[in-house]
DNA sequence: TGGCTTATTGCAAAAAGTGGCAGGAAGGTG
DNA sequence: CACCTTCCTGCCACTTTTTGCAATAAGCCA
């Protein structure tokens, strides 16, 4: 597995969660998924392992993990959502509308807009996944 | 009514669509909202006015919309999408994790941005209705 | 370890969202 | 104005997601 974040549990227990048996796998089948994952894509690896988890269990538990910051999710605009465990580094995503390609993108690139948007308006922004549509350099280039 | 673009009947005929009661009575419902309002919003608005509106109309003429660019569509990233009536200058909001109040940000702040992403990634980006979150300056102060 | 409290789970049912189809209506034509 | 073509709508069936509830088990304390 590769949990960036090896003190999960105690993010879960901090928070006043428990850990259980059924969140630790649904986290692990998370972490499989390498860079984005879809629901379906976490659903089919959960259920592998143990087939009994419910449905409405990895909804709950995904949601619950987006919460706690452990996970982070992404409309890429397809109807699909994307899950991710969260990256030590904070980046956001650059998604294709033509080939569907993804790619990150540090923050640094935003802050400096949060930094003007704290300037003009006061508000802090501290959204911290952000996910931009556009075409990339090879459907540009295909044009 | 506040469709800010009068055209509108004009703009879903230029693209070789009809215009049908059941869909300016959606437009309506969606400038009713003024801001930004939910699905759902739009669904009850519609239904006081006629009933016999179907679910399924409504998610057809709204993705028919988006595409026209008559509405854009913001998924807040809590599962909700916020749709709102197309105004004349592009722009983005700021919602306050707090108060949920929202404020719109001239698109002129993300230009910069955008501007960047293309240089170091060679990326178009024209995502042209981002939804920042964060803490307004009201909510900052009560700290 | 055994017992207690209460979050969590699985199940079932409801709600939300999607797709196919036949009848009905918009808009063009004569 | 009547007709005709084709797009739209409402209905129905189905998939996906959410919610309520009773039984179960995690975590705490003695």
């Amino acid at each position: 597995m590769t949990h960036y974040n090896m003190d999960y549990e105690q993010v879960i227990r901090a928070a006043g969660h428990r850990v259980t048996p059924q969140r630790v796998l649904i986290l692990d089948a998370v972490c499989e998924g390498g860079g984005h994952t879809t629901l379906g894509e976490v659903y089919a690896r959960v259920r592998q392992v143990d087939p009994s988890i419910d449905r409405s269990t990895l909804y709950r538990t995904l949601k619950l993990f987006v919460d706690l910051g452990l996970v982070v999710s992404a409309d890429t605009g397809n109807g699909e959502v994307y899950y991710e465990i969260v990256k030590p580094h904070r980046h956001h995503h650059l998604v294709c509308r033509r080939c569907g390609k993804e790619e990150e993108i540090e923050h640094a690139l935003l802050q400096n807009m949060f930094d003007q948007v704290f300037q003009q308006y006061s508000f802090k922004a501290d959204t911290d996944h952000l996910v931009l549509f556009g075409v990339c350099k090879e459907c540009q280039d295909l044009t």
